[in-house]
Parts: C-alpha cells; structure tokens; sequence
DNA sequence: TGACAATATGACCACGTGGTCATATGATGT
DNA sequence: ACATCATATGACCACGTGGTCATATTGTCA
C-alpha cells in the first residue's frame, strides 16, 4: 500500500506516476524494471518516490490493484460472473476480454503477459492465487459431466494458462491470429489430437 | 566460437571454466546470469575471460555445446534416431531423458528449463530451432495418421514443450511427480479431457 | 643471453541499480 | 510574524554490471 503522502497528491500527479509505472512494467518484466526509469517517466525526483512508495513491489501492487479495477470497469457484464460457464468458455472470454482490453490499453495484456514470463518468488505467488479460480471451475466442470474425471487440472491450467498469455506476446497485433491459436489451444484440451 | 587463447589453455582450467558457466547459467537466466560471477566461480581475473572469449553469449554457446555432445553421450542408445518414433513417444522419451540427465547431472537441466523461461531474443533463436524438429515429427505422425490432420502443430508444440520444462522447475527432485504430470499431459493431448 | 611475441592480470571506466538522508520549501495554525 | 510540521528534493552511497587497457609475466626461438 502506497503511503499517506501519495493520496494526499492532487489527482494529476497521482495519474502521471500510475502511468508511468504501467509504461515500465509493461515493458520489462517485474525483476527487471526500474524505479529510475519510473521516476523518470513520471517527472518526479528520486527522493519523492520513496516518500510515496516504500519499494518496487508496493508500486506495482498499486499499479495491479488500479488495473484490475479498470478493467472490470472495460468488461463489465461480458464477464458477469455466471456460476455455470464452463471452463472452456471462461477461457475463451477471458482470451476476447484480453483482446478486448488489449485494443483499450495494450500495455495492461502486456502487463499480464510478462506476469507470467517472470518467475520472481512475488510473481509465482500472484499467479497462484488466480490459478486457484480456475482450479475451482475445472472441478465444478467435473461435477457437471463436462470434464473427464480422472484429469488432473493443474497440468490443465498450466498448459492452457502459460500458452494464452504467451500467445498474445506472439501475436502481437493479429487478433485474429490470436483468437484462432486459442480456439485451436482449447479445440486440442477438448478432443485430443489423436 | 572460444578464442585461440581459450583452446590454448590446459584441460584443467578450461574444464575448470566450463563448470563456472555451468554453475551461473544453471541458476540465473541468460539475461541475468553475471560474467563476473562466472570469472569469481572459476578463479580468473576479469582480463583473461575477454581473452579467452568475446562476451557472454560466446561462453554461452560453447558451454551449451559441450552440454549437448555430453548429453548424446549420457542418453547413447536411448536416443538412437529411430525415424518412426511418434510425437509422444519422442516427447515421453525426452521427459525420461530429462530425468536421466538430470539425476547425473542436475544443473544441464536446470540450463535447460531457464532457457525456455528465459524470452530474450537470443533465446527465443535458441528455441526455434529445436521447435522446427517437433514440427516435422508432427507432420510425419500426420501422414502416419497417428494424429488428425487438421491440427495446428505450433499449437501443441507450444503447450508441451513450455510445459515439459516449466513442470520440471516446479516438480524439483520429485522424478515420479514429473513423469506423472508429463504423462497426464500427453494423455490430455491424445484423448483431450471432454 | 637477449629479443620478441603471446598471454595474464587487475585496476579502472562509465553506467545502472535500489535505497538513504540532510536540507530546502511550503502550508497551517497561533 | 512566528513556529511547527508535512512534504519535496537531489546529492550521495554501496554495489553490481559489461567491457577496456596499460603493464607485468611467461614462453619461444636465435
């Protein structure tokens, strides 16, 4: 949590920091990114930032938190937490929510992209916590009939979590291509290759 | 390619910075692995590395050479080029290959792991080639009508391979927890989890 | 022995990093 | 007008990086 002494900053100066933390965290990945870069960025001196902030992580936590918001705010109903979308389905709107919000504001999919890339201990961490949301789905799916039972869903998540977001850093701008890999991604999981 | 000077130097020291390489690149990235690290590990001065090599992608490449002819070496028969091996056998056998590896020596899989983690764009020239070899196995395993035609084989390529890798991180020692969860990831490929 | 070339060496450079701190500035209440 | 307190600021620190270079050491051949 960012101190006291930011929140007192007028809405501007808050604005030009968070924007400048998006611009370096979407372009390196958390380990590598600078605070120098950031406070450069923003405009603001070295001193002030440690004034704001008490470290790399605390910024980026900041950063995350605002991003979350806004995109939720992007999606809204698209993502309406409907208990009964299955686990293909939640990945295929989560693939056009990603192009949805990539074509607002491409640096917040960078963001989440390199998220995954890094494998910092702090990273590992924030990936776990959503991974468990998915973890959840899988195993409602195999309840409903529409999984095998016998499946292990780690291995699943983990191969569909790291190609999804690895993709969109290959794709880049083609979301056509983008949307296709991950069709054929989930058309794969679903009926096997065999 | 090692300058002159490097090949001039006697058995002991040049095994002797091989395995200072070994030591670093088994445990940072490429990105962030240090030559200084590597110069204290081996027990040279800064001036001697540059005279034995251009930088750090030149050491880099010789040590993933030598890893390479070792590895032959280690595998022998167990590799032995047999044309009709299918993709989840080549894949299966790999994962096995990984674990005999890594159980004579640990870091050349470690090495190998970062690698695919690492997304550097000399990295990422490392991984296509190799890419390109599972490729043709595909195609081949499609006219052999082991796998359906109309899949994309970069997908699977990418699913497996970044998951092979990446489980082998996370699974550490355990050996059977790896090859449970690399076979439960073939096995989701094969049949699919519908 | 002397001369010359190959090699060894570590001090040094410029740069970048995260983080600190003494001081300057400005706002607020008396 | 004054004192107090929150905030702003950039010089500075210690450390790490990749890379260079003048000098010292060694080996080789005449």
């Amino acid at each position: 949590m960012p101190k006291d002494t930011f929140f007192n900053l007028n809405e501007e100066k808050q604005k030009r920091i968070f924007e400048a933390a998006v611009q370096e965290f979407s372009t390196r990945r958390f380990s590598d990114a600078s605070i120098n870069q950031i406070i450069k960025n923003a405009g603001i001196p070295k001193g002030s930032f440690y004034q704001y902030f008490t470290d790399k992580q605390d910024i980026y936590l900041y950063m995350a938190e605002k991003i979350s918001e806004e995109i939720h705010k992007i999606l809204g109903d698209q993502e309406a937490a409907d208990p009964n979308t299955s686990f293909f389905e939640t990945i295929m709107q989560r693939a056009e929510g990603t192009l949805k919000v990539g074509s607002i504001r491409p640096e917040y999919t960078k963001i989440g992209a390199l998220t995954v890339i890094d494998n910092s201990e702090f990273m590992l961490q924030l990936l776990r916590v959503s991974n468990h949301k998915y973890a959840e789905i899988i195993e409602r799916d195999k309840q409903a009939g529409l999984i095998k039972p016998e499946i292990d869903s780690e291995v699943v998540i983990k191969m569909m979590y790291i190609f999804v977001f690895n993709e969109y850093l290959y794709s880049g701008l083609d979301k056509t291509r983008y949307l296709q890999k991950v069709e054929a991604a989930i058309q794969i999981l679903k009926q096997g290759i065999a």
